[in-house]
DNA sequence: CAGTATCCCAAGCGATACTG
DNA sequence: CAGTATCGCTTGGGATACTG
């Protein structure tokens, strides 16, 4: 990646990997549920037994996991009525939880290629034009970006 | 998301839910360890004590969770010797462990937006260029796509 | 249907100590 | 430095039963 050297050098930490970002999400949604159940949301499954049945968790689980998206931030309650029945609820993602899509999105494309020999069971696609929607590393710029052209910076000033 | 009437009809699974992509991914690396040795080891970090010290992680839990990496195939062994010590072991990514990136950034970014107020302790630039680098989710042919575009297809046929 | 309430087990993890 | 070995706790989560 971003060195090729063979004897790794005396380091310190690049920034306190215990701070912010990658740490903070998996703290936040990095438990073995809560992304499934954003993938639910996402397919558009919104009501509690068939969150449920789809993944085959626990009630109490699933009503803890609700309890925090709804708590974080990345899905909402919303009531809806089917007709002669009561006022019940359903679950939808926020903006915030559909900004986790890049996240799922890139688990899927990994697990499609080593786990399911590069095709998976699923598709994302352009709704008007079809083609296959995939996540990349681009610049600002919209420029490609592979890995290894990759330096990474701590706002401090180091880089590696 | 992909549909926005108030009041969700009857369902079937769109596929296996439990089935490959993200679910299987998130088995493989979805611990609360694996996917931050991960970023260790793209960040250069590559000797066992300098990951348990950045990490904060317990020695018996990094040991499993090395040898994990390496019997998953997303990290490799690699010998390497202090002039006057004896051999070692350090750690790198291999291919299919770069392949995790996007997941690493997409998460680090949802972080940077969500939990550090738009700005994180870290950015990733471009080597040559200096420009700031991001995850999109894009088309095969390279054309942005947002969240509300997308479909998602099951190779049996359905979609939503 | 959409939860809540209990109960209980097992996995996951940290702390600590030891070793080549 | 790079692990391995033990131990014991904590908590995540499944099973089951109950409720408005």
């Amino acid at each position: 990646m971003s060195q090729s050297t063979s004897v790794p050098t005396a380091r310190r930490a690049l920034v306190d990997p215990k701070s912010c970002s990658i740490s903070g999400a998996l703290d936040a949604l990095g438990d073995s549920w809560s992304i499934l159940v954003l993938r639910e949301l996402f397919y558009g499954v919104r009501r509690f037994n068939d969150i449920q049945n789809d993944l085959g968790i626990s009630r109490s689980v699933l009503t803890d996991r609700l309890a925090r998206l709804v708590e974080i931030g990345v899905a909402r309650t919303e009531p809806y009525q089917e007709p002669g029945d009561r006022v019940r609820n359903q679950y939808r993602l926020t903006r915030k939880g559909v900004r986790m899509l890049p996240v799922m999105v890139a688990l899927m494309e990994w697990g499609d290629e080593y786990l399911c020999g590069g095709e998976g069971p699923v598709t994302l696609e352009h709704r008007e034009t079809g083609e296959t929607v995939r996540v990349e590393l681009r610049t600002v710029s919209g420029a490609p970006v592979e890995p290894s052209q990759i330096v990474t910076k701590a706002r401090n000033g180091r880089s590696r």
